[in-house]
DNA sequence: TTTGATGTTGCTAA
DNA sequence: ATTAGCAACATCAA
């Protein structure tokens, strides 16, 4: 699930649990998930607390209250999650763990271990170290038109390109180009003004309707492609198949007759 | 049993 | 310089 709108989920789920509560210990089940140094993730957490939180893209970084404020950061690849929990045995994926003098724990459990957890000095240098792009949340129209008019290489890998924009993952990336109705393997150089502000304000629409909803694919509106993402799926637009294609290696479903077909 | 799944990175080749 | 394809990482489900 991890991309925006999940990410930004986890975000609202850390705010409503961990926030100002005392971390007693930090425990690493699995040390592959650590992009730096245990050393440091434990020295900033331990007899420390959360006292804020950010979403930049896909990461969620927690400031911390220790010396110089650091912040934890969380990347959740494809299959991260939080759980935080008292009385229950450990999660069977929790990769690490961060106990809490309140007797709980939060757990952060990602069963491929594709996520990360880094230390950052503030989430603005942070965003330059991974060279991030601008977030799709934060990102003007007229931004938006300028990144995207520098490029010539098909949409929906260009919109999953973190550097560029950053947020929008395989699933997002779909239900946007289906929601403006253009062909994930569009070259953007054949988009013009209006359809690239239409995309614009698609993206604004899927990603807020995603959080509102809490990213819960269940709740979504009927007209999203989402919930029908599937082989054999139906278009909730005009009732047609969804087909399935690969575009930059990834699963990519999409409805012919309303996307046209390449 | 083989393939693909919400991600990212690094290499290779046009 | 730019774009695209593929493998790698680890685990599960279809
Ligand atoms: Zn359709």
């Amino acid at each position: 699930m991890p991309e925006l709108p999940d990410v930004e989920q986890f975000k609202k789920y850390a705010d409503s649990t961990i926030m100002n509560q005392q971390i007693k210990d930090v425990e690493f089940i699995d040390k592959r998930m650590i992009a730096f140094s245990e050393k440091a993730i434990k020295k900033t957490l331990k007899e420390h607390q959360f006292i804020n939180s950010k979403r930049i893209g896909k990461f969620l970084l927690l400031e911390t209250d220790d010396e110089m404020h650091k912040w934890l950061v969380l990347h959740f690849g494809m299959t991260g999650e939080l759980e935080y929990f008292k009385d229950k045995k450990t999660p069977k994926y929790a990769r690490m763990l961060i106990h809490f003098k309140n007797g709980y724990h939060l757990s952060l459990n990602d069963p491929r271990l594709l996520g990360k957890i880094d230390l950052a000095d503030n989430p603005e240098s942070y965003q330059k170290r991974k060279e991030l792009g601008v977030d799709a949340l934060d990102v003007s129209e007229k931004q938006f038109k300028e990144i995207l008019g520098k490029k010539k290489s098909r949409i929906k890998p260009t919109l999953m390109n973190q550097h560029l924009i950053t947020g929008i993952g395989n699933v997002y990336a779909d239900e946007i180009l289906f929601q403006s109705k253009i062909h994930p393997t569009t070259n953007i150089d054949a988009l013009n003004n209006k359809t690239l502000g239409d995309l614009y304000k698609n993206m604004q629409m899927v990603l807020k309707t995603a959080i509102k909803d809490n990213a819960d694919p269940k709740k979504f509106p009927d007209s999203f492609l989402i919930p029908n993402r599937r082989t054999k799926g139906k278009c909730p637009n005009c009732a047609g198949n969804i087909k399935k294609i690969k575009v930059a290696g990834r699963g990519t479903y999409f409805c012919p007759s309303c996307q046209g077909n390449g």
